[in-house]
DNA sequence: ACCCATCGCAGTTGTAGAGT
DNA sequence: ACTCTACAACTGCGATGGGT
């Protein structure tokens, strides 16, 4: 039966549903023309045609005209039907009604029928006149949209403006992706793709795929509940013949012991074994069903935070692309020279400034091999210096690099410093002073006189002079 | 030109403190 | 005593912008 619609329904060109004017709730007839077109051309035929074909021409013009008359351009199907089959005896007297009504429906919405739409309300349908040439696919879109809409069930409706503004940020509330599957999930289980699309920017495709991954997932619920059930029995079971094996044993152990232990030995023996007797009764009995329960709940708890947690996640997924960092590497070691000045390390290799690869040069040596490898280029050049030995190791990017190593950057020279003059004269005043107040042979050792704060080598201030201040080299310090 | 902190992404993990 | 919840810390980078 269903292949058979299937088969009619094929043989329907308003039913093409690769066409973009066929809907779910909207057809459009394929006569494209305006009604008042369509009645002249029906009268003109029916003046020339004759016998039954001019009948049936004059029954489609009279439904025309009642379409033309009704004030709201609109009447039910089964209205239109009745008019069209009163002007012909032979249509009205066929047996199978549904098939006449099929019938129809197929005429007036085939290129020579009438230009309407017809429209299905969940089962109500009707057929609107469609005055103008069809030239706005979206009109239909909307009033298709606004039937979707309108097509839920009474019971099942409920006031979407106060859900549906606060979608996004409900979905932003909940912190991990699977409780927002959840909610897509639900979503797309009662409100319509349409709407979702409109309203929430949810791709159908996207919300397809959560839908079936969350109904996976509970698929697989059941199933692992089910399990945690069966193994919690068989646990139980475990649990009580190993306290029998137990009990036996012991009292075996005890009749073969008993002459060579003492008394509170015995009776501590005795003891345990009434324990375990206790226990094994009690899983017997009553408390099995609870013990069952609990020993499932605790599976498959299990399990779900087992499910839950994405262990590993990220690790050992490495975006930075080590053949690009190689690539460095090995144009780097060409003009390599590695020794241990400065802060250069044992394995890491360098350049001196002159003849040294600038990171500017690095990104474009990445970024050359990422594109012969057809992968995504790098954008700023930090990115590939950062590859490199991070200098300090208690920076940040020191302590998240994920870098091989390969090579460390170059601190630029230190700055010949040359601003004020009295540096010069300011190391000869601190080893004067340091020789006055810190030897052995000067009248203050070791009486605690002295107190040296030291700073920096450019920072003493010298006593008794001005020199530096009053004609410095280059910039003047004018202190009030 | 190098060096470093910071942010964003899209999430996971650990745990103090509240709730039952 | 146990469970839940909220929240900070963390992941492994890429990118940016200010500092030295």
């Amino acid at each position: 039966m269903a292949d058979n619609a299937h088969q009619r329904g094929k043989k329907r060109p308003y039913k093409d549903t690769n066409a973009s004017f066929a809907f779910r709730h909207v057809v459009v007839s394929l006569c494209n023309k305006t009604a008042e077109v369509r009645q002249n051309e029906l009268k003109v035929s029916i003046d020339e045609r004759s016998g039954s074909v001019q009948d049936s021409m004059v029954a489609l013009s009279s439904v025309l005209d009642e379409l033309i008359a009704n004030p709201n351009k609109c009447m039910p199907f089964n209205e239109a039907f009745y008019e069209y089959a009163g002007k012909l005896p032979n249509i009205a007297c066929m047996p199978n009604k549904k098939e006449a009504r099929r019938q129809f429906k197929d005429r007036i919405l085939s290129k020579n029928g009438l230009p309407i739409l017809f429209l299905n309300d969940d089962g109500n349908t009707y057929v609107m006149l469609l005055d103008l040439p069809l030239n706005n696919i979206s009109l239909c879109r909307s009033i298709d949209f606004v039937l979707d809409c309108g097509s839920m069930g009474e019971h099942e409706q409920f006031d979407w403006s106060l859900v549906g503004c606060h979608i996004p940020t409900l979905l932003k509330l909940l912190s991990t992706s699977k409780d927002r599957a959840i909610l897509v999930f639900i979503l797309s289980s009662i409100v319509s793709p349409i709407r979702l699309a409109l309203l929430l920017g949810m791709q159908h495709q996207h919300t397809q795929k959560v839908k079936k991954k969350v109904e996976e997932f509970l698929n697989e619920v059941e199933r692992k509940q089910e399990e945690a059930e069966k193994e919690s029995e068989k646990h139980i079971e475990d649990i009580i013949s190993r306290l029998q094996t137990e009990i036996e044993q012991d009292a075996k152990d005890l009749s073969s012991k008993r002459m060579r232990l003492d008394e509170e030995e015995i009776e501590s023996r005795n003891t345990d074994a009434e324990m375990k007797k206790q226990r094994k009764e009690k899983l017997q009995k009553d408390s099995k069903q609870k013990a069952k329960k609990r020993v499932a709940k605790r599976l498959f708890k299990k399990w779900k935070s087992q499910l839950m947690s994405q262990q590993g996640k990220g690790k050992g997924r490495f975006s930075i692309d080590r053949g690009a960092e190689k690539a460095i590497y090995e144009v780097l070691q060409e003009q390599l020279q590695s020794h241990r000045r400065r802060w250069g390390e044992e394995g890491t290799g360098y350049l001196e400034h002159e003849r040294r690869i600038h990171s500017k040069e690095m990104k474009k040596i990445a970024n050359k091999y990422l594109k012969k490898a057809g992968k995504k280029p790098v954008l700023s050049k930090e990115t590939v210096r950062s590859w490199g030995k991070c200098r300090n190791k208690r920076s940040r990017q020191s302590k998240q690099h994920r870098g091989l190593n390969l090579w460390a950057h170059l601190r630029a020279e230190k700055k010949q410093q040359d601003k004020h003059i009295n540096i010069h004269y300011n190391r000869a005043h601190v080893k004067n002073y340091t020789r006055f107040s810190f030897s052995r042979s000067s009248v203050v050792h070791g009486k605690n006189l002295v107190v040296r704060r030291a700073i920096d080598d450019k920072a003493y201030i010298r006593c008794g002079t001005s020199e530096g201040f009053c004609r410095p080299l280059h910039t003047p310090e004018y202190w009030s």
